[in-house]
DNA sequence: GATTGGCCATACGCTACCGTATGTATCGCC
DNA sequence: GGCGATACATACGGTAGCGTATGGCCAATC
């Protein structure tokens, strides 16, 4: 077994440097990601990251897969309806990605997106993410008998929405913040249908 | 006069490298405007830089009151409507906004919001811009006689579908797209009223 | 036509990284 | 109780970038 043993001071394995390359990705963006300064965070030397990683990239890949794996078994979770709860679960799935619980699933989020502008493999992690995400939600309204194109417009428009409004800074827009964000996500889940 | 004199190589002024990191800011994000970098593409060296700025701080102080600017006059003319033509105007901000035309000023405006979530200066801009547009955009519904209340949510709710928007990757989600936004864009200007 | 100021080139020291080479401590194992 | 493998530490060369110091060119001015 290659366990911690107990008490002892775990070494180091290759999920551990992924954890702290996350941690660095939310705070600093994809460039903050150094392996010096990881090294650093981990209290180790780049020894030892040379040793888990081939270089840089190879981590960098790791982190996505990472990602990628976490955000999709997210969602799928997240989507899982009751029969009949359809309603209750779209208001969940906005509530879970607004901004303003989660927030360091928010900044990842955002990282990896920049990420992606600059970065093919990212790209197509990005890509996919957003594909599973954008049917997982369409389904959820399909389920309740929107008809298909509505169905995708509206699973479109709710993602936008609320990464799009991660992204802005509305706190001196308005007085009743939260009473805004009601009427939005129930103009987007459509309540009243 | 200090005009280029008309046929000789005008020197460069401070605007010419502010222009230059705006291009480097698009394409590779703020990490990616080094003085280095910026001098080879201007085909001067770094001489040159810090005769015209204090130091790189300068530089990006400078960019960002050039994009406050900017975004501040555009944003006032974009939102400027004949009495009536309201929700016309509406849908021309959205289309305006929209992630495929003006690519390049959605990369920009990308690169700037990344840019906020690590630098205070560049936060309390993009602070500001958002404020203004928030709040021309809830005049445009005010003025088609919406509530207050709806106003506000329909303007955040605008602002934030189309920047989330450009954060995305749905190309391979749905086949008619054009079609899709179309019907968003009526849901939330409020076509129906 | 010598001087001055605007504009840029060159050269330098410094730091933060990357990746590699190699040394070393600890452990399981027979 | 020596041996190999694991998991690091140490030391090195190399690059990219910041900021500074200083020198040179050219136009306008007197």
């Amino acid at each position: 077994m290659d366990e911690p043993s107990a008490g002892g001071k775990a070494t180091l394995d290759r999920d551990s440097w992924i954890q702290a390359a996350i941690g660095v990705l939310a705070e600093e963006g994809i460039d903050g990601v150094r392996v010096e300064v990881l090294a650093k965070r981990c209290k180790v030397t780049k020894g030892s990251f040379y040793w888990h990683f081939r270089d840089r990239q190879d981590l960098l890949s790791a982190v996505l897969a990472d990602w990628r794996e976490g955000r999709i078994r997210d969602i799928t979770k997240q989507t899982a309806a009751m029969p009949g709860q359809e309603l209750d679960q779209i208001h969940h799935v906005i509530d879970v990605y607004s901004a303003n619980r989660n927030r360091r699933g928010i900044l990842i989020e955002l990282a990896v997106r920049d990420w992606a502008r600059r970065d093919a493999e990212a790209a197509v992690v990005v890509e996919e993410v957003d594909r599973v995400r954008l049917e997982l939600g369409q389904r959820l309204f399909l389920q309740r008998g929107v008809p298909d194109r509505e169905a995708a417009a509206r699973s479109l428009l709710l993602y936008a929405y609320v990464f799009g409004q991660s992204l802005m800074n509305y706190d001196h827009f308005a007085t009743d913040i939260p009473a805004l964000k009601n009427w939005i996500a129930g103009h987007i889940a459509g309540d009243e249908a």
